[in-house]
DNA sequence: CTGTTAGCGCGTTCAA
DNA sequence: TTGAACGCGCTAACAG
């Protein structure tokens, strides 16, 4: 048997120790510490006194073992670089510590293999595992999702899994009528990831919209999901005549917009910008941005409290739909 | 015993099911399994097969503890909505997820208690603790550390313990340097947190360059570490008469930015502006930022190189202090 | 080269 | 109310 003292040399302290030096039984240090009421009170004060002049806490890999459970859930992001994801990541986890709960990140860098690998790997060390805005596939994330229980998923639903998430369709038509109202006509939208569901989910928004308002025109731009591809994008949405340009997000929206003032171009003089997640930054732009608003921490409270009625063994609640609000800025205005 | 089918009933699947399956006792199928060079080769077909046939893979918990490693390591952030602690987690995650290790984040929101509790907790479930830009004074800091071990240091230094960090007092003489060249003599600083060990470090890279170019005045403004900080500090900017200020960050630059252009001052013309840390947006204001850039992606990356070398036992590199680069971009010109 | 056996550190049943 | 003994699932030392 592997006897490992620790790399530093100081040997480490189990409840054997904690037992010899209160006089008990190995079992009554747990009982004592684990507030088992069918202990003598003496008994405990001797245990607690002990345990704490010799600095002992029981080890939670082997509690983990015994007891089946690790105090721990994995959060799996498509890309930590990503600030709708940080400030999810940022909400979910502090609502997770609050209830005594660690987190383990995973980046699948974008990857659907590396995602469907990572949520494997990770929740066997883990409680529970919650995909953020998971990229695979529909039928494959239904398929994945039934090895994973329990698990959460934000921004996509799969059966009965429990979820949350924007609803990225209101959000847009919201978006597409303020335009509608400046009297934009000719619009385009720079689509992101070309087959992920997100960008579906806008597209049909999109298609909706068109239908109920003859003579507006929405023009899909193949284009990305970051600054590069929003400035890259400049010059096409400017020779493409639009009045007004719908961005995938507000990195490319950004992006969009230094590239066209970059070109001597005015904003929203010349073109209207808007763009999807209000990230941080977006009030800071020169004009501020007009965008839509994702209460992403929030999101990210609300994926956990999820995952927290699901260990608990609670009726998962009905899966939550956290409407977008838009939020009028300086990238607006009336159509040319 | 706590007899503990899974929650959705199914079965777990244990290595004894594998030996079971593949007609061998329970060591061989672990040897087989780690690849052990004194098994059979036939047998580990037999048992890859078994294995495979039941999707069987070892239980990380109960490897944990029986080798005494979780293959996880914590990283402690101060906050999780900052772009530059992002950006290390990002590059932290990657570099160990390469290594076949796994991260715990935890967020102290910036409270000291927190951050040494979390430190403590997290190091009992993992191999080793990443504290990054601890706020923890230098005394607690080199206490809590011995308790901590293996541990590696970002942007702190304590003792012997690996460290790697930016060297933000050359980056500031570099700004410094810069602005003086422009011909800007009256120069304001907006200070971060008051007595921070990020902020002193700054203060005494001021005082260095005041004193090494007489003519030259730098005043230092309370301020804080985000926009709506640098935002507010715009009017008593503005009113000091300098011509250029020096923010304790790129957040701060930016709401800085914002609040001059709101009051109708141009940048660079009547004032110019620095930021520190160049993040992701820096690039994308209007004008764009110029900023010291400090590789927080790299920062992680190496930080976590110094924890896999401690992990394996390995000499620990030396402290590594990576140089901040001066970006130069639009927010700076010439002294009116 | 393989199987048997002893723990890793704990929580918990069972008997006292 | 307490202690002895078992086992969570696995790896490693020790025979064979």
């Amino acid at each position: 048997m592997p006897r490992q003292p620790r790399a530093d040399g100081t040997p480490r302290i189990t409840i054997a120790d904690v037992a010899a030096r209160a006089g008990v039984s190995l079992s009554t240090v747990s009982r004592a510490l684990n507030g088992n009421p069918t202990v003598d009170p003496v008994l405990v004060e001797r245990v607690k006194d002990a345990a704490a002049a010799l600095d002992y806490t029981a080890s939670p890999v082997a509690r983990s073992l015994v007891l089946g459970r690790t105090q721990t859930v994995a959060v799996i992001v498509p890309d930590l670089g990503n600030p709708t994801f940080q400030a999810i990541l940022r909400g979910l986890s502090r609502a997770a510590a609050a209830d005594d709960y660690h987190v383990l990140v995973a980046d699948s860098a974008e990857s659907i293999e590396e995602e469907r690998v990572l949520a494997g790997a990770t929740r066997r060390r883990t409680d529970g595992v919650i995909l953020c805005s998971p990229r695979l596939p529909q039928d494959e994330l239904d398929e994945v999702v039934g090895g994973l229980r329990p698990v959460v998923l934000i921004n996509r639903t799969s059966g009965d899994v429990p979820s949350v998430g924007a609803d990225y369709g209101s959000a847009l038509a919201a978006e597409l009528a303020h335009l509608h109202e400046l009297g934009h006509r000719r619009i385009v939208f720079l689509a992101g990831t070309a087959r992920s569901v997100a960008n579906a989910a806008r597209l049909d928004a999109i298609a909706a919209f068109v239908a109920a308002h003859p003579g507006t025109e929405v023009t899909e731009i193949p284009c990305g999901v970051d600054f590069e591809a929003g400035a890259a994008a400049g010059e096409v949405v400017l020779a493409s005549g639009a009045t007004a340009a719908l961005a995938f997000n507000d990195l490319v929206a950004m992006g969009l917009l230094s590239a066209v003032q970059a070109a001597g171009r005015r904003v929203p003089d010349d073109l209207s910008i808007v763009g999807f997640d209000d990230i941080p930054f977006a009030r800071y732009t020169t004009p501020p941005l007009t965008t839509a608003a994702v209460p992403a921490a929030e999101l990210g409270a609300q994926a956990w409290s999820r995952m927290r009625e699901l260990l608990d063994g609670a009726e998962p609640a009905h899966p939550l739909t956290l409407l977008p609000e838009l939020t009028v800025r300086g990238t607006t205005g009336p159509a040319a």
